[in-house]
DNA sequence: GCCGTAACGTA
DNA sequence: CGTACGTTACGGCG
């Protein structure tokens, strides 16, 4: 379509401003949010109502018109205009900004004109596309925009939040209203219009307003015949002559705004992908959000989209001589991706400096097989996002994966911890200049089932396209890579002498796994579910009703309209049901009432619920040998902590007593005498003690005596022994607090003091250690002035949003950067231990062996007649593992549990 | 089937 | 309005 073929126009104009107002007003502000306190919901539900205007009604132009702050021409004539309104709700604030992000990024032109309205630029637009014989959609909630309703011309009115629409044409205005849309103006005039602040005349609503019309034709019409108009209505005409005719004015739409005239500049189709999923990634949008993008957004043919059509370089190899072909003689390095494909199979996507390929394995011959093993186990350089990850599949899949590999996620995470993800398409995309389509669903089987041979090898030609893309796109990724580690000096000693030797280990741990008494779980399992059961009767029978006790939502309804109990604390759907409400809840009730027994009911439902689904996990993932692996993620925690996924590990219950139980569960297994716990007691704390160089802290430390006791002592002035268990409580929340960045209102809500006493306390710790308040303030503004925060071995963690204009962005990064230290450089050392205890184990080629990591803790599998040696290294390993100005202190614990192997 | 939310376990 | 995680169940949405 040329520009000046206007006759296939069709133009979709939007009212920004309304539109996002009633996104932000029809999604929870607090459910949406990039992660950072910015709000995100009416960016979300504004991108999400022009997905799907754009694809269900096909436009070929697009135009967002948006309000400016600061009054238009009508305030000049009426200064009440809109007048009244509530003040911007803060989680608004900014939205709009991002809104035209989103905007530019999808190549949709939005629009402002000083001292007008949005409702203006699109009525400019409206009635001068219909003139050159185009069509108008018309995206508003403000009913001015009816005025330009005609045959060319169509409203979409929001219903219910901002996908569900209302088509009002001519026809439907004349149905809704009772008068044709070039009318409504002068009806509008009549009723007034309460949010624009604008009275009509009283006593005369839209009914009475059609009526007049039809009878006197227009406005003018009425005005001339007001003395005729009998009744009531009519004296309340004759008295607010003056307001109808002010209102007249100033509903009516301007349509001569100077306004780009190129029908070209509005044309859908300049977006960016690549910057969509840039604004998308910082705005923490998620996938199905990207699937929906409309392909027209892009100047892409959505009826032959270019993600079906497989890349043609894209080989597809079965035979060795085509793999002879791919890696040929060459000693260059190779890039590796993965996939279990749900229609082919396992897949190899393979890429070399020049070329590239997926491989159905299942499809490769023993002479092709050989030509990839020895490709993959000889001395070329293979590079991956996640190397034991890809070892492991490799290995599943019958083909070993040498050491040669590198592992770029990990490189990756080295340089700038805390993205979204590492994987191949991630890396490729951000490092290597490749571009994705957002991943397709995963079919349902019903579709599987149904498709044709040739749909099926179509799909499986996509996915391996994709897949050799993203292990050519490692390469280019590499390379940038390594001229940023060029870059940033401080990432190599980390990488090589932390990061890559611990993967090595971590790889090993997976490997070996945990046992657990399988029949202590059954046992667990059993008791446990008997304790849901009653609970479940038991909490039923007080209702007596059917109620899921799992379901948040129902549970609301119990309680606060069935059982009628105060309201606990609002969240976005409606009032908290957690631990910490109920049991407040409980306590405003009268024991032994149904409310009470109720909540003692739920409580405890709650709690064997989370143990049995502790339980059951354990005996899904366990092996043949009853041994749970469980993968330690080494590019998950920003901070530079370890993951552990498949099961979690790191999160076995420890706090109850029978939470407990299920640490009985891990025993030390066949051929292995105990388990060995060894922990670091509060590293914390002496990291803090140890970067804030404060004198206090330092010596509590090295008298040995109990530090929340010592610390206590200190802040409120008396001796150690006259210290109380609410003094030292206290204290010891203080401490901790701090390293979290946490305020006073915090520790107030925490320890249920006031905010007063919250804040003597505070200050009365400062006042006594000025050192840490000294370290807390300054490394905030360091990390501020420099962009990162160090860690003791120099891992660093960037935080641009330290400098946002942002208040919550801000104070959430300072609270970050205020904690990143600390716990990365506890993070630091376990690792150096665990290098250590690994290296010193190997070395005296001992049977035992490291099996967990709990941040602070190390867990050991001893075997026969080795303890008191790997007693010695393990504690020696950890407690030397780094040198800071205060001691490493080391607990040990022996068992044949890991409950009991605590101490 | 995917995804976000609520809840809750750990350090 | 305290950091860092992962898993579960529910329920809205498509």
């Amino acid at each position: 379509m040329s520009a000046s073929d206007t006759g296939d126009q069709r133009i979709l104009l939007i009212d920004g401003h309304a539109m996002a107002f009633r996104a932000f007003f029809a999604l929870p502000a607090d459910g949406f949010s990039d992660g950072r306190g910015q709000a995100t919901n009416a960016v979300y539900g504004f991108a999400r109502m022009l997905i799907n205007v754009v694809s269900s009604e096909r436009p070929t132009h697009v135009a967002v018109a948006f309000d400016l702050p600061g009054g238009t021409f009508r305030d000049r004539i009426y200064d009440q205009y809109k007048g009244g309104r509530d003040v911007t709700p803060p989680e608004f604030i900014g939205q709009i900004d991002l809104i035209m992000q989103v905007l530019d990024a999808l190549g949709v032109r939005w629009l402002t004109v000083e001292d007008y309205e949005a409702d203006d630029i699109i009525a400019t637009l409206a009635t001068r596309t219909a003139a050159e014989g185009g069509e108008a959609l018309i995206v508003s909630s403000d009913r001015d925009a009816i005025q330009l309703v005609d045959e060319k011309v169509t409203m979409l009115q929001p219903i219910k939040g901002v996908t569900e629409m209302r088509r009002m044409t001519p026809a439907a205005v004349e149905e809704k209203y009772g008068i044709p849309p070039e009318r409504y103006s002068d009806l509008a005039a009549l009723v007034g219009e309460a949010a624009d602040n604008l009275p009509g005349v009283p006593g005369v609503g839209p009914k009475t307003a059609a009526k007049w019309i039809v009878k006197y034709t227009d406005l003018p019409g009425i005005i001339a015949h007001a003395d005729e108009i009998p009744g009531k209505a009519g004296q309340s005409l004759r008295d607010h002559l003056e307001d109808v005719e002010r209102n007249r004015l100033m509903n009516a739409a301007v349509l001569d705004l100077d306004l780009p005239t190129d029908p070209g500049h509005y044309t859908l189709g300049g977006g960016d992908r690549g910057r969509t999923a840039a604004v998308f990634d910082e705005l923490a949008f998620g996938d199905t959000i990207r699937r929906d993008l409309p392909a027209v957004l892009f100047g892409e043919d959505a009826d032959a989209p270019a993600e079906q059509e497989p890349v043609a370089e894209v080989l597809e190899l079965d035979g060795a001589a085509g793999l002879h072909d791919l890696l040929g003689e060459g000693a260059g390095p190779l890039a590796l991706t993965v996939a279990d494909d749900v229609r082919g199979g396992p897949m190899l996507g393979i890429a070399t400096g020049e070329a590239r390929a997926a491989i159905r394995l299942e499809q490769l011959d023993s002479d092709a097989s050989a030509v990839l093993a020895a490709a993959l186990g000889g001395p070329r350089e293979v590079r991956t996002a996640d190397v034991p990850a890809v070892r492991s599949w490799m290995q599943v899949n019958g083909y070993p994966l040498g050491r040669q590999a590198r592992d770029l996620a990990l490189e990756a995470f080295v340089l700038r911890p805390g993205a979204r993800s590492y994987d191949a398409e991630a890396l490729g995309t951000e490092l290597g200049g490749a571009r994705f389509e957002p991943r397709p669903r995963k079919p349902a089987d019903s579709t599987l089932a149904k498709e044709t041979p040739e749909v099926r090898s179509g799909h499986v030609a996509v996915a391996a396209a994709r897949l050799a893309e993203a292990a050519s796109a490692l390469h280019p990724a590499a390379e940038e890579l390594a001229r940023r580690q060029g870059e940033e000096p401080w990432a190599s000693g980390i990488l090589e002498d932390l990061e890559r030797p611990l993967q090595e280990v971590l790889e090993t741990m997976h490997g070996r796994g945990i046992a657990i008494d399988r029949a202590a779980l059954a046992a667990l399992r059993e008791e446990f579910e008997g304790f849901v059961a009653q609970a479940k009767r038991e909490a039923g029978a007080i209702v007596g009703e059917e109620v899921n006790l799992a379901s948040p939502k129902q549970l609301q309804v119990v309680l606060f309209e069935t059982l009628a109990l105060p309201t606990t604390r609002k969240i976005s759907s409606g009032h908290s049901t957690d631990a910490e409400s109920l049991t407040d809840l409980q306590e405003k009730l009268e024991p032994g009432s149904s409310g009470h027994d109720f909540l003692s009911w739920l409580l405890r439902f709650r709690e064997m619920s989370k143990l049995t689904g502790y339980v059951v996990g354990l005996d899904k993932v366990h092996d043949s040998s009853s041994r749970v692996h469980t993968t330690f993620q080494q590019t998950a925690a920003a901070t530079g902590r370890l993951a552990s996924t498949e099961p979690n590990l790191q999160n076995i219950p420890v706090r109850t007593a029978e939470g407990q139980r299920i640490r009985d569960v891990f025993v030390a297994g066949q051929g292995y005498e105990t388990l060995l716990t060894a922990d670091y007691s509060q590293i914390e704390m002496r990291i803090m003690a140890h970067l804030s160089e404060d004198a206090g802290l330092i010596e509590a430390f090295r008298t040995g005596e109990d530090l929340h006791n010592f610390v206590a002592s200190r802040v409120f002035g008396v001796s150690p022994d006259a210290v109380d268990p609410a003094m030292r409580s206290k204290t010891k929340a203080v401490s901790y607090g701090l390293a979290y960045g946490l305020s006073a209102f915090g520790l107030s809500r925490q320890l249920r003091i006031s905010r007063a006493e919250a804040t003597d306390l505070r200050d009365g710790y400062f006042e006594r250690f000025g050192g840490v308040r000294d370290y807390l303030r300054s490394s905030v503004e360091t990390a501020r002035s420099t962009g990162f925060t160090e860690t003791i071995l120099g891992r660093r963690r960037y935080l641009p949003d330290l400098t946002s204009d942002n208040r919550q962005r801000r104070e959430n990064a300072e609270r970050v950067a205020l904690n990143s230290p600390i716990q990365g450089s506890a993070a630091d050392i376990i690792k150096l231990a665990m290098l250590a205890v690994e290296r010193r184990m190997r070395g005296q080629e001992l049977d035992s062996r490291m099996l967990l990591q709990v941040h602070d803790e190390l867990v050991v599998e001893v075997a026969p007649g080795e303890l008191e040696t790997v007693r010695e290294i393990v504690v020696e390993g950890m407690d030397r593992a780094y040198e800071l100005s205060v001691p490493l202190e080391v607990g040990v614990g022996i068992g044949g549990t890991w409950r009991e192997a605590a101490h």
